[in-house]
DNA sequence: ATCCGGATAT
DNA sequence: ATATCCGGAT
């Protein structure tokens, strides 16, 4: 019932292959969402799309995504430009560490095959910050060759039609679904009718992806290390001559006290800016935190 | 107060 | 396997 090839178990509903497919494909154009990085060949450009789509909405996306490709128009420009500016365009994204992956991936690029991209999933999976669905999503969207694409909005798809009230659904259940109906001539359009039939049916209905067993709720911001976190950045960044770590810190706490939040202990301001300094958001030299 | 969302390090 | 990473909208 696993292995035999040309028919796997679809899905528990009485929905045949054809049937799903003829269906994602009809409601999925009628759904269709015309956005900047959309019908563009180009692989960095799509790069940089599906990296801040990660764990990042449409709506907010829109207002990053063209600013950023007007200041790094190409894997060599966001490789030699500084993590500083890199982070500055980030602001207001979310998990600044996709940025600095992002710009070693664009290094990569730039030192190892003259400023292109690598051309095929395994390549693009072994750049920085480039996970499953992100390389699929290269492939799909820029090179238009097919790849099993996987994530939030494929997801609620599946789940809805194929799975409509099975919980915790895992993704191994799904990935021989999804990697059967991404043999097609047509990937870029396929996926775009997954995505925006997802998009939809989520605006209509209970996100069908809180059945995905990988689904997870989100610690509470307030209060948190991400906040101390991306508060900290922020305040290093916006003194580019370096800023003492107790005045950042103190700077820090005043915003977290305008947001209802006690200051961080010493020890964890300590481990928060030495873990930032890890990641290379910034250094420390002469007593100063600088970008 | 609750919601949404992929990759990486351990 | 599990913990961690952001911020705005509602």
């Amino acid at each position: 019932m696993t292995k035999s090839s040309p028919n796997i178990a679809w899905g528990e509903a009485a929905l045949s292959r054809p049937q799903f497919i003829e269906q994602v494909w009809q409601e999925g154009r009628a759904a269709y969402r015309e956005l900047p990085w959309r019908n563009i060949d180009d692989p960095f450009a799509v790069l940089v799309s599906e990296v801040m789509l990660q764990q990042t909405q449409v709506a907010r996306v829109l207002n990053f995504w063209p600013r950023f490709m007007a200041a790094f128009p190409t894997a060599d420009a966001l490789a030699a430009a500084s993590s500083a500016d890199v982070l500055e365009h980030w602001q207001g994204l979310g998990y600044n560490r996709r940025a600095l992956l992002l710009k070693r991936a664009a290094e990569v690029c730039a030192a190892t095959l003259q400023g292109q991209l690598p051309r095929s999933y395994d390549e693009l999976l072994a750049l920085p910050g480039v996970g499953p669905a992100t390389a699929a999503g290269v492939c799909n969207f820029a090179y238009r060759t097919a790849a099993p694409y996987l994530e939030t909005n494929v997801r609620s798809v599946f789940l809805h039609l194929l799975f409509p009230s099975q919980e915790n659904v895992a993704d191994r259940q799904l990935m021989p679904l999804v990697a059967d109906c991404a043999a097609t001539e047509e990937p870029r359009g396929w996926n775009y009718a997954l995505l925006d039939l997802g998009a939809r049916l989520k605006a209509e209905t209970a996100n069908p992806s809180r059945r995905s067993a990988s689904y997870a709720r989100q610690s509470p911001f307030a209060g948190s290390n991400r906040q101390k976190r991306a508060a900290l950045l922020r305040c290093v960044l916006a003194h580019p001559e370096g800023i003492a770590a107790a005045q950042a810190w103190q700077l820090v706490d005043e915003e977290l006290a305008r947001a209802g939040v006690a200051p961080a202990d010493e020890r964890l301001k300590g481990e928060i800016a030495a873990q930032l300094q890890r990641e290379g958001f910034f250094r420390c030299e002469g007593g100063l935190l600088r970008p």
